[in-house]
DNA sequence: TCCTGTATTATTGTATACAATCGTGTGGAA
DNA sequence: TTCCACACGATTGTATACAATAATACAGGA
């Protein structure tokens, strides 16, 4: 639970080691590193220009981030996902954004809504274009605004930390198959049952959208290729 | 979301930083520190004899577990917990621990099973006795083992957490209210559908039960006793 | 050959020194 | 009186030095 507190105090981008924590999540999420590849605090320090102490804050941070585990007077490992890690988290989601989207039709400020409505405009555009990067960003902006949009810091807490989490693993998901256009269709679904109020919908919509995105990464078969055979690392 | 890594590693009881990481979550768990009281490197690590290094580390971790906040350059201060944050999670507990129970249902062990059914057995005995600080302290370890049977450390980690988080509330609550006995007569239902292998049944009781809880603790009026005025914290 | 103990080295854990920042209070000018 | 500038102190941010721990390699003996 580590973390309800606002993610902007927790990852300020200004110091030393926000730098490094930023710059390190970055690059984990973005598969720089293998996984259960060790961390050096030296290497890390001397890579980006900065001493340990700020290293190692960071890497306390990604701990209880879980991109990386600790061992103590050992190392630090970057920690892998299972395949059944993803699953489980897909449907821990996808009870999760059904609450959230139930929460947000209730709760859904005016900026809110007009963001979200040019969200889906503007995906549809870039999917008729077959843009496939911009489209991936506005899926997860559209989540986003879904999470604030439920006013509730406490879910939409854990629901970012769950959505980056399966970043990595979304990522190629959405740019790779065409789950883009698919999924914007059902985003202006869920959309639409907020903007009339129907939580009931809402709440269910959402809830069957996370199951398609699982779906359809499975059927992909691209979270199994994620899943690299496990490096025996007892070297 | 900070933290899938295993609490074991995280937590690490035997290196300064993880004394007094223990400490502080147990100081501000328990409720030494008032909500936004400014925790002072140099203070903490004096108390605790030790230098700023491992303090600030600690702070670092407890940032990640939302018991703190640290606000770059400035300091840090002890989150409070409103009465929506309380009841958000609640809501959300109450559709996890209902996930959380169905998988039990499906992967629980026979040692586990076992455990589980002395634990209610246990409870029952002690709710006769009145012995209100036992049946909290089972009634704890009854999700525990429950998050444990589930065998998913996602679903586990989130579901420790919320139960760690709204523990400063809860521990009142039971120890005050006759919620003890009650509650027991929830977890023996909730076994019962588990060892049936009733997973709908399962889940459908310990949404439940997170439901009764919640109107339990409103109803004591507790965690608005809990809910402290806000004190001025601009000096 | 194989085991074992030890020395060496690499790495993490902690303490301390120094730098940067923020808040406060004081003093002077309008 | 009120406002602003500046200096001082307190506190956090970072770097570095030192201590403790773990991994490795090597030497010696069974």
């Amino acid at each position: 639970m580590k973390n309800f507190s606002d993610k902007q105090e927790a990852t300020d981008k200004y110091s030393l080691r926000g730098r490094v924590f930023h710059k390190l999540r970055d690059d984990i999420l973005s598969g720089k590193y293998e996984e259960h590849e060790e961390l050096k605090e030296v290497a890390i320090g001397e890579e980006m220009g900065v001493s340990r102490t700020p290293v190692r804050e960071a890497f306390r941070q990604l701990e209880l981030e879980g991109l990386i585990q600790i061992i103590p007077n050992k190392g630090a490992y970057v920690t892998g996902i299972t395949e059944k890690d993803v699953k489980d988290i897909y449907m821990i989601r996808s009870l999760l954004e059904g609450l959230c989207a139930r929460w947000a039709t209730q709760h859904i400020t005016e900026e809110q809504m007009e963001e979200m409505e040019e969200n889906v405009y503007l995906a549809k555009f870039h999917a008729g274009k077959g843009h496939l990067e911009q489209l991936a960003e506005l899926d997860n902006r559209f989540h986003d605004i879904l999470y604030e949009a439920c006013d509730s810091k406490m879910l939409e807490h854990q629901l970012k930390d769950f959505h980056q989490y399966v970043l990595r693993v979304r990522k190629k998901t959405l740019s790779n198959v065409n789950r883009g256009p698919k999924s914007n269709e059902e985003h202006e679904k869920i959309m639409e049952a907020i903007k009339a109020g129907d939580a009931d919908l809402a709440e269910q919509l959402a809830h069957q959208h996370m199951i398609n995105a699982y779906d359809n990464m499975v059927k992909s078969g691209l979270h199994e290729a994620y899943e690299r055979k496990e490096r025996r690392s007892e070297k």
